[in-house]
Formats: C-alpha cells, sequence, structure tokens
DNA sequence: AAAAAATACATGCAATTGCATTGACATTCA
DNA sequence: TGAATGTCAATGCAATTGCATGTATTTTTT
C-alpha cells in the first residue's frame, strides 16, 4: 500500500494535468481552433518535413492508439491540412505531409496554445521550480525499475 | 510565449499523468474492476458516512462535468453500491449514500489500486522527491496570480 | 403572492472513443 | 516458393461523452 506522500503527489499530478487541459483546451476552442491533438500532429508531421511521417510513427510519438491515430488523420486531412500518401517503400503505410494550410493552422495554434501554457504552468513556477518539475515528471515516465 | 522550461513542465506533466493513469486503469480493468472514477465516487460517499452526499457536492470534489456525475451514479447505482434518495430538504437534490456492497467494493478496488500507485509514483521517486512533486503540482492548481 | 431567476438533476441526440475484426501488404519459415 | 506469421492501417458496432435542453424545485424580486 503506498504511503501518504505517495498518494499525495498521484492526486495532485491527476488534478494538475485536469486542471492545465482544460485550460488550454478551453483557450482552444474559445478561438475556434481545433483540439490539442491536432497540434501534436501538425507538429509531429511538420517537423518531419517533406519526407513525411508514417502513422505508426506518429502513434507512438503522441501515445495514442492505433485506431486513434487512423480517424484523427482521417479528419485532418479532411481539413486539407495534411497529406497522406502511401509509401512506396511499403505498400501497407503511408506518407504523412503537412500542407501549407497545415503549417498555418499550427501556427494560429501556437498563439493560442503557447500563451495558454505560460498561464497554466510558467505562471506559477519559477524557472528553478519548472526545471525540477520537469525533472521530478521524467522520472516518472522513466521505465519500471523492477521485474 | 512560453520558455523552454515551461514547455518541458508541460509536456512531462502531460505524459506522467497519461502514463500513470494507463497503468492503474489498465491494472483495475485486468482485475475485473470498474474504472477509476468509481473509485473516487465510492471513496466519497463513503466518507460521507450515513447523512449522504449530494450529487452537486460529489461534482465538485471530483470536477466533472454535471451530466458526468449524473450518468456516473446511475450506473453504480444500477450496479448496486451506492442508493440516490432524494432529499427532504431539498426537491431538488438527493442523498446518496453507500450501500455495503458498495464499501466492499471500494476495498476489493483498493486492493488493486493502491500498488498500481505505489508502482507508478512511488517506486519512481524518493519520499522526499515525492513531497517536492506533490507541492510543486499542488501550485500548479492554486488560483491565478494575475487578473 | 405572483413572476422571474436560479439551482439541481436528467436526458435526447450527435460526436467521439474503445474494441474487435478485417484487409492489404511484408516477412519468415519450412 | 508457398504457407504461415507478422505488421500497418481502416472500420463496424457498441459504449461513452459532450452539448443543449427539459423538468422540477427553490430562491429572489417586485
Amino acid at each position: 500500500m503506498p504511503d501518504e506522500t505517495t498518494e499525495a503527489a498521484w492526486t495532485r499530478l491527476m488534478r494538475a494535468q485536469g486542471a492545465a487541459i482544460s485550460h488550454v483546451e478551453a483557450a482552444l476552442k474559445d478561438a475556434g481552433l481545433p483540439p490539442l491533438a491536432w497540434y501534436d500532429v501538425l507538429l509531429e508531421v511538420e517537423r518531419a518535413g517533406k519526407a513525411g511521417i508514417r502513422a505508426i510513427d506518429l502513434q507512438q510519438k503522441l501515445l495514442l492508439p492505433q485506431y486513434g491515430i487512423s480517424r484523427l488523420l482521417s479528419k485532418i486531412e479532411a481539413a486539407g491540412y495534411i497529406s497522406r500518401q502511401s509509401s512506396t517503400e511499403d505498400g501497407r503505410s503511408q506518407e504523412i505531409v503537412i500542407t501549407a494550410a497545415g503549417r498555418q493552422l499550427r501556427r494560429r495554434m501556437w498563439a493560442v496554445y503557447g500563451p495558454a501554457i505560460e498561464q497554466a504552468v510558467g505562471s506559477k513556477l519559477t524557472a528553478s521550480e519548472r526545471e525540477t518539475l520537469a525533472g521530478l515528471l521524467e522520472k516518472l515516465t522513466s521505465p519500471r525499475a523492477d521485474a
């Protein structure tokens, strides 16, 4: 059974993330922009450049279920922000590339997303606190110690 | 625009919470138990004792949307773990009380939930790190500084 | 006291998500 | 090589969620 400090850290982790993401999603919605997940996709696809990125790589980077990525890409493609073309090297997979409109949308989203993060996280902690926090959270994601 | 430490803290907060909650939800599901939200409800209702607790108070404690609570309570009630009786003091509201089966379920869930938290959080950090983490996360949830 | 506003909760409907399966191609193995 | 297995992605269907609204009750206003 976990001790008190573990319970406290767990609870606050849930609350803090919930509050922070609600704030950011609400800011995007208020600005008439798509949800955060679209930003994550656009950013990765833009970073991948001309070569594009495969859906499965996106899936691993964003930690979404396979069908989640599949449907998310369908919507973003339908909206004209990315294009999917099946790979010449591997017939099963596809290269996803960002469009000009996609780059523009990502920028417009960042104009809202950035300040929202600043408000939810940046303004609440000092720089050194933010570093400490990032470091501790990083440890939580690290591979299991045991078995 | 947020600086690097803010971005890092934000990203790791999202990842760490996502990983931690996935781990816990999976543990519950593997054990054939209901989702975490049920535990939160059962715990609050159990704490409220004989007097019970109103749906709206639960809503505020758990930070769920009104319709979320309404439907969650319907399911838990249908499963026999709580009972709802409309309040004598306020005809609009209801007193929610835990049943014996509910208390038992909460205990069974804790037997899985506790160790899962321990694994996801407790085992990754020292006691003092956990305290530091909890403290920093607490600050994130604190009321806005500005406006 | 009657009317208006606010509060507590439920619910119809559309959109999203999760699960399981399928289809298409690629790789491995006998 | 051809059969079995593995990988990448899409999708039908059921369950869940979000939004807007509805119903009932209480509180406030005039």
